[in-house]
DNA sequence: TAGATTGTTAATCGATTAACAATC
DNA sequence: TAGATTGTTAATCGATTAACAATC
């Protein structure tokens, strides 16, 4: 059991929860760590590296039981608790967000969104309500939000995680196409979609046959 | 200059682009690899390492050329040619990047949609035609689509992928929340939204705060 | 008990950082 | 020329892989 989990370990976690979750619902009992590697195109050295920077939760001779170390995967991840997000920004990517089905089963929920176009405001997305950007704080502060998510356009994107770091955000989805700038008790996770893209056009434009 | 350039310098490429891009915008004619490690929060020695990878754009005792390097770096994603996109799935996502306004910067462009949904078919996204299902590989082939969108609900996403590959697509951008199992000659890049959400969770749950 | 598979240590590999000669 | 900064080699660090004793 290691002391720092390191930042590569991190961001495998979602995944080996999306393929215990599948495992589980195919009526999958038990695995072993290569059998698993096989499924997520891993090793089974990595697997089993992964899984001890969080304790034993296999049996030796027999391997992990599905359930279980979906479980505690879950619970390392902070599934513990259902977690309140608010969204800034009611455009494309916000209606996106709004209507993510995917959420729920995650126990997160956007509560609320905000948006500076007056002609949103009072409108509902899919049974969230659009409330104007000036009640930004007050709602975070009222309703103890865990997550703010960033969907406004990237130059008002740094604006907003500060209004978010004042009312006492510590964690941030921001979408916008730009680094934030945050104190160290903030984390920020980016869905830079246009970095993505640009890394698909990379591969397209240097493969054999491209 | 490397033979390989390894996944991490790739990935760092998009950023590098974007840096440039804002310095170019604000003006900024030279930029040394001290000053731009300082922006980005990287080191020097870490950019001119990566930069190297590509060949020497900088000049001993200046630095680079903030538009040399950056349309350089342009040329290395593959920027150097227009792309055409398909989209299938036309649902709330779909929409979302229907109408993302970034990728005409990028010189991308979403030529068409496809969905199952006989009600959508006929519509348009922001001009962007939404035409049925079954004409998804005649279209893909009769116009040279480059890069397809998988914008459909995961139960369907595999199926997606392997018409589009059938269809001659290389290259494909997917946002549903599974691993798609392509060819090697098919390049694959996630947008795992909940994977991305999961890793914040996580921050939060192991902050000092959380 | 014998077989299987984990947990964990050691070895390897690759990426980042440091150092410095080359050179503008 | 002197100063600055790259390009590039060497050193370090961290992550992945391999190996195997522990043990179910």
């Amino acid at each position: 059991m290691k002391k720092t989990v390191s930042d590569a370990v991190i961001r495998r976690l979602p995944s080996y929860y999306r393929y215990l979750i599948s495992l589980e619902e195919q009526g999958v009992v038990r695995i072993s760590s290569h059998e698993l590697a096989e499924l997520m195109g891993l090793t089974a050295s990595q697997i089993r590296q992964d899984i001890n920077c969080f304790g034993g939760f296999g049996q030796q001779g027999y391997g992990y039981n599905v359930k279980e170390l979906r479980t505690k995967i879950g619970e390392i991840l902070g599934m513990t608790r259902c977690f309140d997000m608010v969204l800034v920004g009611a455009g494309h990517i916000g209606q996106a967000i709004a209507k993510y089905p995917y959420f729920r089963d995650l126990g997160l929920r956007v509560v609320a969104a905000f948006d500076t176009d007056a002609s949103l405001v009072g409108h509902e997305m899919e049974g969230v309500p659009i409330r104007g950007i000036s009640e930004l704080e007050g709602y975070v502060t009222e309703h103890k939000i865990d997550i703010g998510i960033i969907a406004v356009p990237a130059a008002a994107a740094q604006e907003t995680a500060e209004r978010l770091a004042r009312a006492g955000i510590r964690a941030m989805w921001n979408f916008a196409p730009i680094d934030l700038q945050v104190g160290e008790s903030v984390s920020v996770v980016n869905v830079h979609l246009s970095d993505s893209l640009l890394v698909l056009l990379y591969h397209l434009s240097h493969s054999k046959n491209g």
